[in-house]
DNA sequence: TGTTATGTTCAATATATATTGAACATACAG
DNA sequence: CTGTATGTTCAATATATATTGAACATAACA
């Protein structure tokens, strides 16, 4: 039953655009009551030790999980935080973040590009200007909402 | 330099994830003053046939186009909506609808699983019981956001 | 210090997703 | 009704992204 929610957990991470990988391996801590180590989740979940190790430091940097130590052991071991809503925000901003910036530089190459512009073009030189107006409303709604996602 | 704003939006959509034909039929739209048909579009952004009908019915889904009858002339023309900000949300809500569906199917599954459980997993009921808290807490706040997004 | 167990990196590869284009559908003109 | 110009569909293919695994790094211990 556990196996097939690990299972759906990846196909469903993987539908969110985060990766098989990552949800099986946060299923799997997620219902396991001790912490497991990288070779426990590479043989459980089938999945090779790059992508374990890789996996579960991206997992570590959203919070959604963490490094235990075992003493007398050398290995890694990691447990997943049940701080749901947490995570999802870190992983959220995280995402959304990056698309935010590759959206930005694309307007920082408009407006590079707009001086190079000819004077004819006028009707394009509105639709920047439009641009322009609208990515100040949305940036300021964007980091508001940064704000609120933070402070609550 | 229009050229290189279309190449831009083509390779900002594409890292937003919807593809790099709607960023350059949007882009390519938005800065021609006249409407264009597909063979245009086509022409102009090097697109095959397919790509151009189908991106362009996408692009008219979510409101960033419309349809212009030309009298006299067979063909379909498109021309930009420049409403960004309802665009944005319209793509907003459809991605994200996409996204929340898909999570959602997966936890429907997961409470179907539900009563198949063994007693003894009483550590993967209790966070599964978490899990559903989340999720209906998580379910309210987006459907406020989308009353909000709606409203507004 | 050298040996061993573990974790990490990244070029090669597999997988998922976007795009193409040829076959098909549609509708207007003659 | 037939021929032609246009739009659509979807299996084949190309592209982008995720995953693998062998080589490398690191650190604990003898």
């Amino acid at each position: 039953m556990v196996r097939r929610f690990i299972e759906d957990a990846g196909n469903t991470s993987q539908s969110l655009g985060v990766g098989r990988v990552l949800g099986q391996l946060f299923a799997y801590l997620y219902f396991s009551p001790e912490p497991k180590n990288l070779a426990e989740m590479q043989e459980a979940l089938g999945i090779s030790k790059g992508s374990a190790s890789t996996g579960v430091r991206q997992l570590e940097q959203w919070g959604a999980v963490k490094k235990i130590w075992i003493k007398g052991d050398r290995k890694d071991y990691y447990q997943a935080n049940d701080w749901l809503g947490k995570i999802l925000k870190k992983v959220i901003l995280d995402v959304a973040g990056k698309k935010m910036a590759s959206y930005k530089s694309f307007l920082e190459e408009v407006e590079a590009g707009l001086p190079e512009m000819k004077d004819e073009d006028s009707f394009v030189r509105e639709r920047i200007e439009h641009l322009r107006r609208f990515h100040n409303r949305a940036q300021k709604l964007w980091e508001s909402a940064l704000v609120k996602i933070f402070v609550k």
